[in-house]
DNA sequence: CGAAAGATTATGTACATACATTATTGCCGA
DNA sequence: TCGGCAATAATGTATGTACATAATCTTTCG
């Protein structure tokens, strides 16, 4: 369906583009050479898509050079056929992405630089496991109610605090593969001390329950000590995968989790964030 | 400056809102009980974000349950006092960043999971080195020439294709932490090889110059072998964090490196993606 | 009763218009 | 020449309008 026809606008323009002459034939079929440019729309899906598609592709090959300036919204308006508010739109979309940065008066610029980050997800461990074919289990070896302060300290919530503490294992096909030492705040999740874990994961639970609107994360790796090596059935020293990562909710703390994967049963891999040039097929 | 007045309309309305009678006091100032919800813009900011903040407020504060229908947006514009249109982009921006999911005619939703991923930064090692007030130093080990498959392989690309490889350490006040060996691909980036990397390291250089529109990374943990051990100056079987990296432009690889990290010199920390939440300080 | 056809409704896109906001540019006068 | 001020050019926001699109709901007919 969608990507033959544009959207709209069936076979005419309505008759008040931006001032020049229907010259442009955004359709596919026919006119097949009369474009000056090879920027020229390709008809599939949103017109405020193609133009960032249109756009996106001139910098990616490097057709429009890191820290070049644009043309205008105006310019582009006229050069593409379309309005200014479309123009916009696809612009201000692609500088939201990072890879135009905009100035007003100044112009659109190309980013030198983008913002370049990496993504890995936030699997439950047994969502992971289970799409690898495996059986998942997992068992609470530890669960207590402390007050902060009084035999652990959660640094960023206040003395006093109580605080429930897991210590959990978790087995694939039997294996066990990561080690889950959790806190989790009672005074925003007051009705976990009701529940048992007997069958559902504290991981898979919160997920569940708590939103979230904030997350820290610090990665790193260590050599498993004699008991953590003795509990995930490795040697000692064996190298790990470290990961601390703190849930904030409305700025306050709601769970601090540490987890410990074994090296060579567990990697974490994701790809980079700016999605919009996988989007388009760049 | 800005926070006061609400984006032109400076004192009243231009006389064509949404149907209903301009009861909504947006302004911050008087009328400082004639609100029946608590839903109310707080005037900061262009008149969209607001809406955002106020939306997602409701979500994260669980007035707005996941799973639940929100009102339309006819129903949030008489609500808000603003046009459809002012509505439809705070929602549309919302659905974007995943807290709201969207079907045509069904009406809009708490989104009931979200993607959950966290992002962590790619940063240059330099970088990283001279924030932390430290001297950064690096040291080209090797550099050879190869076509693919004649003698190391990489995978995602054809034989016979020219490659570069270097290998680099890197060093942080005289103490190597990260041991660097990378492949580029020089059909793409043929420039390469007249490139001395006496002053500048090799992912500068390449971050400088080459766009990339995807990259996939793998993070594990490893043991260091004798050999890295001897090179990063610990001990054999250390734990070291490992990180592949694929970089691709235009669907051709560019460059394909392996940092190995000494765990204990190196970590990797960032935030969750959903940067929504962290924007509105919620 | 059930399936197909049509009406309805909510979101999605496009365009025009108008004005706000903010640097930059350039002029002008001290 | 330099400092400040006004004109200007670019993006940013808000609204109205119109229609497209896609589900869902309703009705009708076999």
């Amino acid at each position: 369906m969608q990507g033959l026809a544009r959207q709209g606008l069936t076979g005419q323009n309505r008759g008040n583009g931006p001032a020049s002459p229907p010259e442009h034939p955004l359709q596919a079929g026919p006119a097949p050479d009369s474009a000056p440019e090879d920027s020229i729309l390709d008809g599939r899906g949103p017109l405020f898509d193609q133009i960032k598609r249109a756009v996106a592709g001139q910098i990616l090959r490097g057709r429009w050079q890191a820290g070049q300036r644009l043309p205008n919204e105006a310019e582009l308006s006229g050069l593409y056929g379309v309005s200014r508010q479309t123009v916009h739109k696809a612009i201000a979309l692609l500088a939201r992405e990072g890879f135009l940065v905009r100035r007003r008066r100044a112009g659109t610029f190309v980013a030198t630089s983008r913002r370049d980050r990496f993504a890995l997800p936030i699997e439950d461990i047994g969502d992971v496991v289970a799409r690898d074919g495996r059986v998942y289990e997992f068992r609470i070896r530890d669960r207590k109610i402390f007050r902060n302060g009084e035999g652990l300290r959660w640094p960023d919530l206040p003395d006093g605090t109580p605080i429930l503490t897991l210590e959990c294992l978790h087995f694939s096909d039997g294996t066990p593969i990561q080690h889950e030492r959790r806190l989790v705040n009672l005074e925003v999740v007051p009705e976990v001390v009701d529940e048992s874990f007997d069958v559902v994961a504290p991981s898979r639970w919160l997920v569940d329950r708590v939103p979230w609107s904030s997350a820290d994360h610090t990665v790193r790796a260590v050599n498993a000590t004699a008991e953590m090596a003795a509990l995930l059935g490795v040697e000692a020293g064996a190298a790990c995968l470290s990961i601390r990562r703190q849930t904030m909710h409305l700025s306050r703390p709601v769970t601090l989790v540490h987890f410990l994967s074994v090296g060579d049963r567990f990697s974490l891999s994701g790809s980079s964030i700016t999605d919009s040039a996988t989007e388009l097929n760049l």
